[in-house]
DNA sequence: CCATAATTCTTTTTT
DNA sequence: AGAATTATGG
């Protein structure tokens, strides 16, 4: 116990320890808010609350792995942790027990993103409608919108008047057919069938608000309607319910998070008790005054006070760089400085807010030997050669039409469009007499699937490999094309597959098939920020989103131009301006010390140069925190004339 | 059915 | 500019 409550400051300990009712925690950027929720829930086991009667949601699986890894060291002896993880993984972990109820099989799949669209895409023409007027991207967009506000397709239906709406209703009913006719769930539903479910059987309720009797929700400004019906639905029978957040980090209200939820928590919960903690433990002096100044000048916000012991440390650099490539190697050079004065590369971050950025920077480091780690992006998931050959594994554990369509023609073997047709008609085992071809395949994951109740899932992923002859696929499809850094593209897509060999061998240990199961479990709610690794030394490239709740010594922060931060899209809307104002908030707080805010006089869009002047959000820090740098070098070292 | 050529889209941010 | 999708000819 004196463990858990040492080196707390008041409010900190505070927050700990009011366990009992409503609890809201104001958290600003750096004021030690996970050591907070760790020592919280590490208390509340420590006064004999059973593990499993507690509930913690948190943002990514990464910060819920993480925390059940500094409990289990400030608890000391073994103890079951309690359910902590995201939204979606908690959802699914309720859905595989109960979803049996509302008519799904148990062993439902998740479609992902491109699942969905490929739903979407195929439904459209079915639909006899016109793909330019309803593009399928938008369709999947529209859809997941409405599911995080509740609404689901019967509902959309009975209110739909206009034509638009009438159109979208066919296709938003179409596609939930498609998924239910496919046993699939799409992420959205993960949550959305969570509710029907409590809202349909009480009873069923009743049992999940008994075991969750306290409940903890990290990163409230950013919940959507549908998440925060969920935690009022569960937290309505005891009210232990804490939430930590701070509304200047909000930035997700594109997929409808909201952040007047944490405003009005105290409307929700009037006996709640609230706490602010607004001490600093992270940044400089002068990033943290800089950071203040900026957040104050939005209008929708709760006033904060931040403050720190910490120095004042160095001034905040703004530099000017003559495009995005010598913006690139701007930071190279800041880098190999730093790293003299005794920086490690793990120090280093580099932000942006469009994931197309970061090519430019990607090169730059490439060409300078600098290890790097981009977040997200091209992620690994999304890969083809790993999306085929999770979607032969996924086929194999569930047969599902789109993992099905995906691999029926990889590596070619003769069943086109028409011949897929006649499987989707008749079933992949009927279809067997109507041509050789389909016979092969079927034998193929026939065997495949017999053998995956033996093998290992690293074993079975390799005869996968073996049996499909994948490589030499790669060879002929990537063959002679060499990529930026020199490696031959399909050398380097096998290397991915190496990747996902070694991934797979961290289920071996599970008894087959389920190790199988378990795999496809957790790669279907991976996100971007579950691969940030602090242990390996590394420069790490992310999103401006991909960076919440992280923490830095040296902070770049790229493309500081009117059009990129505050993104062109955002420039019509004085709320989303807002938005963008405090991702640039969350993007300078991750800094401990320093702190690069670049902008580049011009910079390639589509192919074309275009020229923007410096944001605005550079303004409005204060001019004595800022020292000013020019820098328009070639890479030759030629200084270039304007 | 499949390899190549032509074309059209992409870039906001993501669980 | 580059990737992805679709059209074309074999």
């Amino acid at each position: 116990m004196e463990e858990i409550l040492k080196n707390l400051n008041p409010r900190q300990k505070e927050a700990v320890t009011t366990i009992n009712g409503p609890l809201l925690i104001l958290a600003g950027p750096g004021s030690g808010k996970t050591r907070v929720l760790t020592h919280r829930l590490a208390y509340l086991i420590a006064n004999n609350i059973a593990p499993e009667n507690i509930l913690a949601v948190t943002f990514t699986n990464k910060a819920a792995n993480e925390m059940k890894q500094r409990i289990a060291k400030l608890i000391g002896e073994k103890i079951y942790a309690p359910l902590i993880g995201t939204f979606h993984s908690i959802c699914l972990k309720i859905l595989r027990k109960e979803i049996d109820k509302l008519g799904y099989k148990k062993s439902f799949v998740i479609y992902d993103e491109d699942d969905q669209l490929s739903v979407i895409k195929k439904i459209i023409p079915e639909l006899e409608i016109n793909k330019d007027q309803f593009p399928p991207k938008k369709a999947a967009a529209i859809i997941s919108g409405l599911k995080s506000e509740f609404i689901d397709y019967a509902t959309y239906a009975e209110n739909a008047r206009e034509y638009f709406e009438k159109t979208m209703s066919r296709i938003y009913s179409a596609y939930q057919n498609e998924l239910k006719k496919n046993n699939a769930l799409d992420f959205d539903d993960l949550i959305m069938l969570t509710i029907k479910l409590f809202e349909k059987f009480p009873e069923t309720l009743n049992k999940y608000q008994e075991k969750f009797q306290y409940i903890l929700v990290d990163e409230y400004q950013d919940t959507d309607p549908i998440q925060y019906r969920l935690i009022k639905l569960l937290a309505s029978k005891n009210r232990n319910i804490c939430v930590v957040g701070d509304d200047a980090q909000s930035i997700y209200s594109f997929r409808n998070a909201d952040f007047r939820n944490i405003l009005n928590f105290e409307k929700d919960y009037p006996e709640a008790k609230v706490i602010t903690l607004d001490q600093n433990y992270r940044s400089t002096q002068n990033i943290l005054d800089a950071a203040s100044k900026i957040i104050s000048k939005n209008k929708y916000q709760k006033p904060k006070n931040l403050w720190t012991e910490n120095p004042a440390g160095p001034l905040i650099s703004i530099i000017s760089t003559w495009d995005e490539k010598t913006e690139a190697e701007l930071i190279a050079q800041k880098i190999e400085e730093l790293k003299k004065q005794g920086f490690k590369l793990k120090d280093f971050t580099v932000f942006y807010r469009t994931n197309a950025q970061s090519r430019a920077i990607e090169e730059t480091f490439i060409r300078n030997n600098i290890p790097y780690k981009l977040i997200g992006a091209t992620k690994f998931y999304q890969r083809k050669e790993i999306k085929d050959l999770i979607s032969y594994l996924k086929f194999i554990a569930t047969e599902d039409l789109i993992s099905l369509e995906r691999i029926i023609n990889i590596p070619p073997r003769g069943i086109g469009e028409i011949t897929f047709e006649k499987i989707k008609r008749l079933g992949l085992k009927k279809a067997t007499k109507e041509k050789p071809e389909i016979n092969k395949f079927y034998t193929l994951i026939r065997d495949l699937k017999k053998k995956s109740e033996k093998l290992s899932l690293s074993q079975l992923l390799k005869l996968v490999l073996e049996e499909t002859d994948y490589r030499n696929y790669l060879k002929k499809t990537y063959g002679g094309n060499v990529l930026a850094n020199d490696i031959p593209e399909d050398e380097a897509r096998w290397q991915n597959i190496q990747e996902l060999v070694n991934v797979c061998s961290d289920y071996d240990k599970i008894e087959p098939p389920q190790g199988l199961y378990e795999f496809l479990e957790k790669t279907a709610l991976f996100s971007d920020a579950d691969e940030i690794n602090e242990q390996k030394d590394l420069v790490h490239l992310m999103t401006l989103h991909t960076a919440k709740g992280l923490e830095f010594s040296v902070v770049f922060i790229s493309g500081c131009e009117e059009g990129i931060l505050p993104h062109s899209r955002s420039l019509i809307n004085p709320l989303d301006v807002e938005e963008e104002r405090r991702l640039f908030y969350v993007g300078i707080t991750r800094s401990k010390s320093h702190l690069y805010c670049i902008f580049a006089q011009r910079r390639s869009n589509w192919g074309q140069k275009e020229a923007n002047p410096p944001s605005r959000f550079l303004t409005e820090i204060p001019q004595e925190l800022i020292s000013f740098e020019e820098f328009y070098k070639k890479e030759g070292g030629d200084l270039i004339d304007f």
